[in-house]
RNA sequence: GCCGAGGUGGCGGAACCGGCAGACGCACUAGCUUCAGGAGCUAGCGAUCGCAAGAUCAUGGGAGUUCGAAUCUCCCCCUCGGCACCA
């Protein structure tokens, strides 16, 4: 426990802050606007854990020096609420997620108040407030009004315990996000977001924004964009065609057969005309039960069916080749079906291998010689063309477009983002504002008409059918259509969570505005976000969606800017004992605990000295010692400065402290500068006085709020150290004015000595020969080459 | 398979625009202090050899560039994170 009373002071100066405002800027008039935001919690469990806690301090504290420096430093806090977390664990617990959205909420901002972060508690928000989710809804009824939401069958992800749709965003490798459960695949007619009308410009935009590489690299591999060619192979005696997409259509002499996915269209249409109908429809059966898990562990082990009697023509060489229907290729990429090239695709070429297709070579790595190598795997590299006809010699790259001239393709660019599925069978959530009318199909509700309010049920539990429970509301789900007034019905499902989150940093800025979402004034003012900190887990979910609702928001003339987040860094992962933290494993780390024990300033300090804030960290309770340890010296140092003044710290490590740990935090560095401060501490002891104190309370202030404030205050100010100027340090004093200068012979040290930083290059050499150990080293050998680097060392290579 | 981040003492990590490897802290050891301590202070603390001065080795492994490499280049191995039958 510390020697100073850390309960009293930190309850002190929480209260204090609030009741003087000092972390509310005037958001009409403030004149240097720095926006520092964090992502906000969701209150899915009994409370913050101590990663919400390593978050939120690693970012306050960049927004506590930027606020020292004179900005306007607008940093809010809010929740999450809504959603299938914040529900799941409502029904866990056996309680209606409404009643516990209110216990959670308490406790929740109870928690935040306690670590010490300078949040703008005026502009909290809750993302299940009516007074928030009527915008969600409004903008959802903007996007359908501009074509941007769009109702359509599709072959969606359905988490079976959670019992709803979900985004492919929201599934990972195969199983839901939230739960782990393996997702299966539902034909169902469903609401959707159209983001692939933004593929380009998310994609391309990324390279304007300063970001973490990690994430926006995540964002293109998600986007995923393709150039290649749309290729059309006619079928022999109809008028269907199969359109491809190919990357390689220099490969197109090499393409001996076709494949459809089992759900392809063209398999239904040409079932007149295959001779083996019941094998194949045996085929799809299976392909269609199997989980995409399934699929995938099958790897190698390829499968397929022959549509027998229906041939397809290579429009290049006019060949006649087979068509094959294969689980293989994926129905939701491309069209749907390939051209398959087995000697320079490695899939095809595996199943070619199995089922006894050709393999032809067409591309050759050795042209002109015409030593092909027999293939044991696909060639998928450059080269030159061979029997190819008349494009025979030519490189794989130029052949692309001329043969893609050649059989009438079409240059394309895939992408393998796809549309946001927006609607969930569940409760907890904003209902979607739609009304679907026999006569009229689907309307928005009107705008005054909102919001439209989530009814209290009791029956709020997942249906398990592919309805909300809100279909079961039938006071709710009956109304009038907004345009004939006649019977009608409203969509019964609610929005993902995701669309709450996705535009929240938007409603900070105007959150009682009760005509609009927000105010345009405003959002130039306060937007784009400055600084924007949170998880990496969140790189194609949450970053995805807000920087496309911010795209939107910037087409509707909303907003003059088109991307959410100047900055953006993720924080890493901190973990215990090797493993992430886990209920199961039991190694969670609860810092409410350590708050009590040793208080918040020694938790933030600890947090942010375990490592590299971006890279995250080990958590180990022992070493909280240290820092309890250097607190409680700088609290004794505090209270004899109070009686005695008159000491003086060296200049060189003042002006390197304020250096270094200005840079640090600046490069989210806050173990460094954290070990800076110890050593300015070390340093202060030898020597204390007053002024220079202060200077240290200043640049500790970031990291131990309370204590530096405290200390601060006993100084004698009157305005808080939050408040104060940020110290400034003279790059000349940051110098030393003695360097030890190493004496090394071949590389190795034999000796050292001190010159002053001034000393010439002459003198500095002169003194390292007359040295006596360097004398006995050289042994009266003459120097071949001396190196010397000013105020750091003398190298003489023998 | 592809992409990203990493690999340094017993531990967390520092140095990475090439220039004394191990800052700062934890743990540990010894001493002082104390009625006592999960307290404080002082000193030590990569390995090997040595009484010592000192010497040699050492930043995942191997090559290379250089007077000089944890840092730059190439190849390989391992860990973590993301994506993945994407045509």
């Amino acid at each position: 426990m510390p020697d100073y009373d850390f309960k009293k002071i930190e309850k002190k100066w929480a209260e204090r802050w609030l009741k003087d405002k000092i972390y509310e800027p005037d958001l009409s008039k403030a004149k240097k606007p720095f926006y520092n935001l964090m992502m906000f919690p969701y209150p899915s469990a009994e409370g913050l854990h101590v990663g919400n806690m390593y978050a939120f301090v690693g970012a306050d504290i960049y927004g506590r020096k930027k606020r020292m420096e004179g900005n306007d430093v607008f940093e809010p806090i809010g929740l999450d609420g809504f959603g299938i977390h914040s529900e799941n664990y409502a029904i866990k617990i056996s309680k209606h997620p409404k009643e516990q959205a209110k216990v959670s909420e308490k406790n929740f901002y109870r928690q935040l108040q306690m670590i010490g972060d300078g949040f703008a508690w005026d502009e909290k928000l809750e993302t299940y407030d009516p007074e928030y989710y009527k915008w969600t809804q409004w903008i959802f009824v903007q996007m359908f009004k501009k074509g941007l939401a769009v109702r359509r069958k599709a072959n969606v992800n359905w988490c079976p315990k959670c019992l709803t749709v979900l985004a492919d965003e929201q599934v990972l490798a195969g199983e839901c996000e939230r739960c782990g459960t393996e997702v299966i695949k539902k034909e169902l007619e469903q609401w959707f977001f159209k983001i692939t009308d933004y593929a380009e410009r998310l994609l391309n935009d990324l390279d304007k924004i300063d970001w973490s590489e990690q994430v926006k690299t995540a964002q293109k591999n998600w986007i995923g964009r393709s150039e290649g060619a749309s290729i059309k192979f006619p079928i022999l005696k109809s008028d269907f065609n199969i359109e491809v997409f190919t990357t390689r259509p220099d490969t197109l002499y090499g393409a001996t057969y076709m494949i459809l996915s089992p759900e392809h269209e063209l398999v239904q249409k040409l079932e007149n005309r295959t001779q083996n109908l019941e094998e194949v429809k045996k085929y799809i059966k299976e392909a269609k039960n199997k989980t995409l898990e399934e699929r995938i562990a099958e790897g190698k082990d390829k499968t397929g069916v022959e549509l027998k009697g229906i041939k397809a023509i290579n429009l290049a060489n006019k060949e006649e080749i087979p068509i094959w229907i294969a689980d293989y290729v994926l129905a939701g990429y491309g069209t749907g079906a390939i051209m398959a090239v087995p000697a320079h695709d490695q899939r095809d070429f595996e199943f070619a291998k199995k089922c006894g297709l050709p393999i032809k070579m067409v591309v050759c790595p050795h042209y002109p010689e015409k030593t092909c190598p027999v293939l044991d795997s696909a060639y998928v590299g450059e080269g030159h063309l061979v029997d190819s006809g008349k494009f025979n010699g030519l490189s794989s790259e130029e052949a692309k477009k001329k043969i893609t001239e050649f059989v009438g393709g079409e240059t394309k660019v895939q992408y393998h983002l796809r549309d946001w599925l927006i609607s969930r069978q569940r409760y907890w959530g904003p209902p979607i504002p739609m009304i679907y009318c026999e006569k009229c199909s689907w309307q928005p509700v009107s705008e005054e008409d909102l919001p439209v309010l989530l009814p209290d049920t009791k029956d709020f539990r997942p249906t398990g059918t592919d309805k909300s429970p809100l279909a079961t509301v039938e006071e709710f789900a009956k109304t009038k259509c907004p345009r004939c007034g006649g019977e009608a019905r409203r969509e019964t499902d609610v929005s993902d969570t995701f669309l709450d989150s996705a535009w929240y940093f938007f409603r900070y800025i105007d959150h009682k505005n009760k005509k609009k979402p927000f105010d345009k004034l405003r959002a130039r003012k306060w937007l784009p976000v400055d600084m924007y900190t949170g998880g990496a887990e969140h790189a194609v979910l949450h970053l995805l969606y807000t920087r496309f609702l911010t795209k939107v928001f910037h087409d509707w003339g909303l907003i003059d800017f088109a991307e959410p987040f100047k900055k953006f860094r993720a924080h890493g992962l901190l973990i215990k004992d090797g493993a992430k933290m886990s209920k199961s494993k039991g190694n969670v780390v609860n810092p409410d605990e350590w708050i009590e024990r040793l208080g918040a300033d020694v938790l933030r300090m600890h947090l942010m000295f375990i490592g590299p804030y971006e890279q995250g960290g080990d958590w180990r309770d022992e070493s909280i010692a240290g820092i309890d340890r250097f607190l409680n010296r700088v609290w004794n140092l505090g209270q004899k400065i109070k009686k005695e003044d008159g000491g003086s710290v060296s200049e060189t490590t003042l002006h390197q402290s304020i250096k270094k740990i200005g840079e640090d935090i600046e490069r989210l560095h806050y173990n460094t500068a954290i070990s800076q401060l110890m050593i300015l501490l070390n340093s202060l002891e030898k020597g204390p006085g007053k002024e220079s104190f202060k200077t240290f309370l200043k640049l500790l202030a970031p990291f131990a709020p309370f204590l530096a404030e405290e200390l601060w205050r006993e100084t004698g100010e009157k305005e808080s150290v939050h408040k104060s100027k940020w110290p400034e340090y003279e790059e000349s004093k940051t110098k030393e004015s003695v360097k030890t200068v190493v004496v090394q012979i071949n590389g190795k040290v034999r000796d050292r000595f001190e010159a002053s930083s001034g000393a010439s290059d002459e003198g500095i050499e002169k003194e390292a020969l007359g040295l006596q150990k360097i004398k006995d080293g050289l042994a009266g050998k003459k120097p071949k080459k001396i190196i010397v680097v000013r105020g750091r060392l003398v190298n003489i290579v023998l």
